[in-house]
DNA sequence: CAGATAAAACTAACGTTGTTAGCGACCGCT
DNA sequence: AGCGGTCGCTAACAACGTTAGTTTTATCTG
């Protein structure tokens, strides 16, 4: 075939694919051979954009953090803007959750995520915080948000909550009380994530009066 | 060879020792050969035991989850049985940091894990909360012993804080301030763990009066 | 504008991985 | 004593990440 006319690929057009194939395959799906057969394309060409698939991946990760909403942090309430912040971070996970075990122990060193970080830490300083605790906070955080994402609680009880009775009456209570309502896993997995951030929210307004 | 005398394998070594070598080579030193050539054998030998790699870290997973302490969820006074209960529950995951990445977004089905989730939402129970409201704590707690065991948070932040401070100044004072007293990242991920396990045991205290 | 250089696709191949098939020596049972 | 099932082994497979080398084309250089 020889060079084309005009590039097909670009680290650009290759991280967005890679990402789909995550997304639709999950992430054993995402081999070099499958992203290159979803670009039109062969896998040795990969490695004219890509050093080797950790980069790639560590791409695919920019990616995903660029998704997350920097903008309620200049929220003039620092209290509805930290609150929209985390829901909007943890939305991006929930939107990807067969990238977060890929992402998942990546150092961070992309500039995106370094500014929603100084932005973080400015907001928490503007709420009264000093350096020290705002850093506490922000740990907090992130703790809350990608342990959410991580793990939904709820999701790992498979069975009917009565099936957990006669074993485990706590824990089948626990699950009758929370679908109570008519909802599901999603929504107490929702509901823990709210309560932390809620505690979080509190916790700071507490310690800046 | 032939079958041996007396056998070499068994489920149990073969799990204890792919923990050992995810802890000491990390997620991808582990493979079936070199986590045969460990246990004195060659790779097919491991499938007489195990069906396959992905059954093999369902094992490990169990294995981990199995180093959690839950008697201090029998503990007389719930606070102090709660907050020990995270602690050492987190701290499992902080000695195994390579099995962090590997056992995420895995479903619990293991007897001890659900005896662990019993025991936590029955002590949240005693504690005051109903059946709805504990479901939705024993979930942010998950979220947070989980997040800080995945996150490393400060970890991060590889550079020195003072090289932030031109792009990101609130980052550098963050850093500045929790690095103050001469403790380093590790520290600072505690904290930020601790907090967060204080806002909720507060909040819990809180919810039950 | 011509020629050199670099870019970007390809084919072919390497070593490594998880896994299966089939062989043979040994255990425990009747 | 014999016999089926156990549990090691060797050999091999397909799929994976990656590299080398070829070919065609764009782009830079004089």
């Amino acid at each position: 075939m020889g060079r084309p006319s005009k590039a097909l690929l670009t680290r650009e057009r290759i991280a967005r694919a890679a990402l789909q194939v995550v997304d639709e395959e999950g992430p054993d799906g995402l081999t070099m051979r499958a992203l290159a057969e979803r670009l039109g394309v062969k896998a040795a060409s990969l490695y004219n954009h890509i050093e080797n698939k950790d980069a790639l991946v560590d791409t695919v990760s920019e990616l995903v953090n660029s998704e997350i909403d920097h903008a309620p942090l200049s929220d003039a309430d620092w209290r509805s803007g930290l609150a929209a912040y985390a829901r909007g971070y943890r939305a991006v996970f929930v939107r990807h959750p067969n990238a977060v075990s890929l992402l998942a122990r990546r150092r961070v060193v992309a500039d995106n995520a370094l500014r929603g970080y100084d932005a973080l830490l400015a907001l928490l300083g503007r709420a009264g915080l000093g350096p020290a605790d705002a850093a506490e906070v922000a740990a907090a955080l992130d703790f809350l948000v990608l342990g959410s994402a991580l793990d939904t609680f709820a999701a790992g009880f498979t069975r009917e909550p009565a099936a957990y009775r006669p074993e485990y009456p706590a824990l089948a209570d626990a699950l009758d009380g929370a679908y109570a309502d008519g909802s599901g896993a999603t929504e107490l997995d929702d509901r823990g994530f709210e309560l932390g951030l809620r505690l979080l929210v509190d916790g700071v307004d507490l310690r800046t009066r």
